[in-house]
DNA sequence: CTGAAAGCGCTAACAA
DNA sequence: TTGTTAGCGCTTTCAG
């Protein structure tokens, strides 16, 4: 554990200045002589010299790293759309500083703060705080912010989320096309502009089809504290909200859901009441995880390019650190029906 | 977007030397004159000055970031321990950065130089690459590492496994007390330690109750190239290799697998073959991923406490970094039986 | 209690 | 083609 070699031990060694070292070792087009600049190389290997970033970046005033806040990385939605940026920012040289914010405000303008000072000029954030005012000081100062999945009404921030209306859409006027017509709503607390989309995705569909929803086959889970988040938490949703569904009198012969999670839930209740899915009702997700082809049945669901908006975001986001003008500051990633086994006819 | 804001120009403004400046700003426990103190802080929020940490580090040597190498987020396993590391390096005023190595040794490598130079001082890694003998030259530079769940032959790197072999033990053993005695084994490539030891596990509980294993029921899947990391890879091992058993004149009465994706493959080629589980044949997992519980039907497995892994490793890197000495350098956390309904009394 | 000044490792004008 | 030099923003000795 010596000290650290450093440009200044090369130039020494090779009786040059530190500029000359500095432009071979960086890769600088700045002309270096052939002989010189072998020579460099050289000592530079026999050293096992390794360069120290922070000279230069904070020299150059660029880090080459980038936030990443989300909810939880072990919400496998997110862990998707990280893996693709991660494997953006490798190919452009960047390295991703990855944040949990656990649904968390005040934890989320820690790590804005902290991102800050450790100069990321770009953040992918999606967050689902309230109050989303404080990013103005930072975009003031230059941040760059990719806002994903989820809408944060500012201008500045450029937006790439997915039409969960349109997904919602199509799932249900897939069960309308299988013949239901009394489609029953599943969902978590509509406390998001996502949830809501699908929401009204599903009364387009109906309303297209000239069918009125029943209240009483919409079904909202009640506020629950998810700062931990959990795939058990939108499971129990599902089985709780079945398990109210299934009471009523007249029932539904199709169930949408608003997520894969919570349709399990759904199934899984119908499965202990002796209701076979999708024999006597019918159920479909929403996200397409990985896991609902595994499932029993099948689950018939809406993919949504998950990795493919962690690839998006962190492509675009590269553009506009290097100077590229974009055109187009929000996007919007189209939604695909998976059909597996969890719906029938009726 | 206008020119950040430093001490020096705090300094300025109230009159005051950059030290002065510094020494209330950094915290530090230097003497200084509440008045000054207090004049400095306004002024401070007022231009609502950010540290630009680069400095700071680049001066004393550290860059409050620790890297983290896994195969991939997106498996959930990696999830869970990554939150946890996640969250005490937060704890602790540190960041992460986060690095998907893909089974690519030559990844992991490129990984590794590029973190070494942001000055990075601690790692986590999960790594399953043969040639680890590039690691040295960092571990002499004063790299501290710790090798989380796959060992890693070297004096110097810190380890934190979990007992694989007791975890299959267990499940072995408790198959047996179930009064099965044809027990299977289905596994994918016994290419690493951990799943060297699941399958050591299962031969201990076998022979510690006499019983001599059939090789014919001891199935492993071919060379597969999992350079990306999917769900589907596993699951479908596991409905291969469950195709190939049932094709045996004498069938076993258990299953058990190398992990819980694996089990689910085997469950759904046994459902498309008629055969129950567990009525017929019962099938025990490994890992507890969050799914298990709400599989159909839920499946018996074992827990690892993955997430406490990663709190512990970061805990331990964090001790180290800050110079306490470690009394010990490999530490296996317990596993545990999870019994739900995947299994059934012979 | 405060300040001057050196310097962490690197880059980039500018000069030669 | 090469070198000199002035910092990037911060901390920290050392002197007052």
């Amino acid at each position: 554990m010596s000290k650290p070699v450093t440009i200044y031990d090369i130039a020494k060694m090779v009786n040059a200045s530190t500029a000359t070292v500095s432009r071979v070792l960086s890769n600088s087009t700045y002309p270096v002589s052939a002989e010189m600049s072998k020579k460099i190389k050289a000592v530079a290997k026999e050293l096992n010299y390794t360069p120290n970033m922070l000279g230069k970046q904070l020299k150059t005033n660029n880090s080459m790293t980038i936030g990443v806040i989300i909810p939880s990385i072990s919400n496998p939605f997110y862990a998707d759309v990280v893996l693709g940026i991660e494997e953006i920012a490798r190919k452009n040289g960047y390295h991703v500083l990855l944040c949990n914010s656990h649904q968390n405000p005040e934890l989320e303008a820690e790590y804005l703060q902290t991102l800050l000072e450790k100069q990321v000029k770009g953040l992918i954030v999606s967050s689902i705080s309230k109050n989303k005012d404080f990013l103005d000081s930072y975009l003031e100062k230059g941040l760059c912010v990719i806002s994903i999945d989820q809408y944060i009404d500012n201008p500045d921030v450029y937006q790439i989320g997915f039409d969960y209306r349109k997904g919602a859409y199509l799932a249900c006027k897939y069960l309308i096309e299988q013949g239901h017509t009394n489609i029953a709503y599943v969902t978590a607390i509509l406390d998001r502009p996502s949830r809501l989309g699908l929401f009204h995705g599903y009364h387009d569909a109906l309303r297209e089809s000239g069918i009125e929803p029943l209240d009483l086959w919409i079904l909202e889970a009640e506020e629950g504290l998810e700062n931990t988040y959990s795939s058990a938490f939108e499971f129990n949703i599902g089985k709780q909200l079945a398990h109210r569904l299934m009471k009523l009198d007249k029932r539904p012969t199709a169930i949408m859901t608003c997520n894969d999670l919570t349709a399990f839930g759904v199934i899984s209740e119908l499965k202990e009441q002796g209701i076979d899915v999708p024999g006597q009702i019918s159920v479909v997700g929403f996200d397409n995880i990985e896991f609902s082809q595994m499932s029993n049945p099948a689950l018939t669901t809406v993919d949504l390019p998950k990795y493919e908006m962690g690839k998006f975001s962190c492509n675009m986001l590269m553009d506009i650190l290097v100077g590229k003008t974009i055109d187009v500051k929000e996007i919007v990633l189209q939604p695909k029906l998976i059909i597996r086994q969890s719906v029938m006819q009726n």
